[in-house]
DNA sequence: GGCATATAGTTGTTTATACAACTATTCAAA
DNA sequence: TTTGAATAGTTGTATAAACAACTATATGCC
């Protein structure tokens, strides 16, 4: 087994991903602290609405790796806060595209900040290529799965 | 900033730790496959079990980065597994001891098995010297935030 | 000893995820 | 053109996480 190179004790961090669950908690509490009512996972799908309003939830569901029925709840509470909004696809009625409300557009300018802030905090100390390669791995990870 | 070397469009990846949820995914497939009526969320208590038995609730809060009610939460369902048992200390009796059953003994062989795996799936055509640098840079991520 | 404080664990509530089963719509082939 | 398969989305159910509020026990100080 050439590329096992992990000892028995050492499995678990990594099946755990301590550390992006870490980054993710910190985020979270910057969030909170700045009176945001909006989880990270909330968070994750405006993301993909700001790069490109109006996808639909199927797309969604790729954009985010989530499935179907995790969508569904998330734009539905994302629609309660009145962040997004679904509009039936006119061309295809089993589509639902969501769309950013005025005020899911103004969520993005802060909540960047906060999370460019929590990646510079995260990232302390590490060399660029360092973390240009652990990035190009944890790619490779995934690929490997897919 | 020095740190962030982060574009925009690459900041999500990073925070939602995609490679160690598809490496989660995997194993609780490989899991699901074998027969085995068992989340990892469960397994990675049994796992910090299997390195110390006799753990206290709070020890296992600390081992696997999980808070107090997530801790008695799962305790109470690999009980129901019959997978662990409750015993109260006798120096200290606000502690729960939590032992592993002969049945949750017996579950480390093949479930490390399919970690193992998983593991070798995912780190593919990794070089190791990779994978260690990427296991030191999460470590950093970790303790800067910590 | 008695009381304040800290520690260990539990319970309630909300949000999120996984999986299976379901509805509605579209598309394609007979 | 109709029927069967594929696609988009929803709903039900179980498990898990975060947070606050709670109980019970232990500790330390007067």
């Amino acid at each position: 087994m050439p590329n096992n190179q992990f000892k028995k004790g050492e499995l678990y961090s990594f099946i755990t991903g301590k550390a992006s669950i870490a980054i993710a908690r910190r985020l979270q509490k910057k969030f909170n602290a700045a009176g945001l009512n909006l989880t990270i996972e909330q968070w994750s799908v405006l993301y993909q609405l700001w790069k490109q309003d109006g996808s639909s939830q199927q797309e969604l569901c790729q954009q985010t790796f989530r499935d179907k029925p995790s969508i569904t709840r998330l734009v539905d509470n994302l629609e309660k806060l009145q962040l997004v909004k679904r509009v039936p696809s006119e061309s295809d009625r089993r589509i639902n595209l969501v769309f950013l409300t005025r005020q899911g557009v103004k969520m993005e300018d802060q909540t960047m900040q906060l999370a460019e802030q929590t990646l510079n905090e995260a990232l302390t100390g590490i060399p660029a290529d360092n973390i240009n390669l652990c990035k190009e791995i944890l790619q490779q990870v995934y690929d490997n799965l897919k």
